[in-house]
DNA sequence: CTTGGAATGTCAACAAGGCTGACATATTGT
DNA sequence: ACAATATGTCAGCCTTGTTGACATTCCAAG
């Protein structure tokens, strides 16, 4: 009751308050996918299109099978994705040099611009809840966050880069 | 470039930090779901009834149309869940008393006792990653997230019952 | 050089869970 | 009486996930 959210000593978490967490994740995610699923509403594209114009942008000349194990799904459902944004002209599928079985993936031009377009929304949004916290509740957000991956998923987070950090 | 995450004075937010504030959601939202997906696996059911059943837990004798806006989806498919959770003895509805055109939400022994279950898994993780981040973190965490919600979503959230806040 | 395994692509079929539109029913309030 | 509200339901569609099977291409080991 009395040291609830309190920010010394121990951690005394009641099941309530671990709910509003969860609730709390709920309700921020909807949040968090709001704008871009706005934007793509309109296209033929939907969220996993996003997901993939995404990391694609965060890392250029990834192959497939890297781009399958940070998103978490399966080949054909990735490879149904990708097929239809390579038809549109918005990533490139390059035969890799070493070994010529993968494919490296990058994003064109046109690619970039609907990248830019959803990041800029989602950024937005990312930007004004940052600054409505403050610098303390940011690094908090990260670590409660980071803390709550899957170590393998949290791999691929680690390894995706940050310039400034 | 210099002061990063730092944690004084106004924030200075590139790009690549707010990048990884967006795939930090990606990354523990996937870790967040994983738990009661695993066990909903084997059953019949899937995230959507999770969903249902955890805030008909959270509300008990919410009506329809209050957790149809509190879950964002059209009332066919919340009918389609909340079917076979009724069917299945999961859930229970009763007709509303004032208004008798209003169907009242309650889990039944046997919802409870799903719902527990898969709070369990999912308050274990959440737990684990407060702990491991500290009471600090855990109140950054809950302020951008709040932050992050959309205002309607947000008054939905803040009615939730924290009964020691 | 042949062959096994790895990486990729593709086809088919299916399921969950969103959506819209249309319509039925009961109930309430004007 | 009538309009609006709350709910339920049917039909059909879309996205995005799944499994299973199979073809192709290529690297690397024997």
């Amino acid at each position: 009751m009395s040291d609830g959210g309190g920010s010394e000593g121990l951690l005394f978490l009641t099941d309530e308050q671990l709910s509003k967490g969860i609730e709390a994740m709920f309700f921020a995610y909807r949040g968090f996918t709001a704008d871009p699923d706005r934007i793509l509403a309109d296209q033929s594209y939907g969220r996993a299109h996003h997901r993939a114009v995404h990391f694609v942008s965060r890392s250029p000349g990834t192959t497939v099978n890297n781009l399958l194990s940070i998103l978490g799904v399966t080949k054909q459902s990735l490879n149904r994705v990708l097929r239809t944004l390579i038809a549109d002209g918005l990533v490139e599928s390059r035969v890799g040099t070493q070994d010529r079985r993968e494919r490296h993936l990058y994003l064109t031009a046109a690619g970039s611009a609907l990248e830019q377009t959803l990041s800029d929304a989602q950024r937005a949004r990312m930007r004004a809840a940052y600054r409505h916290a403050g610098p303390e509740a940011v690094s908090g957000f990260r670590r409660v966050l980071e803390a709550m991956m899957d170590p393998d998923l949290k791999a691929h987070y680690a390894s995706l880069k940050e310039r400034d950090a």
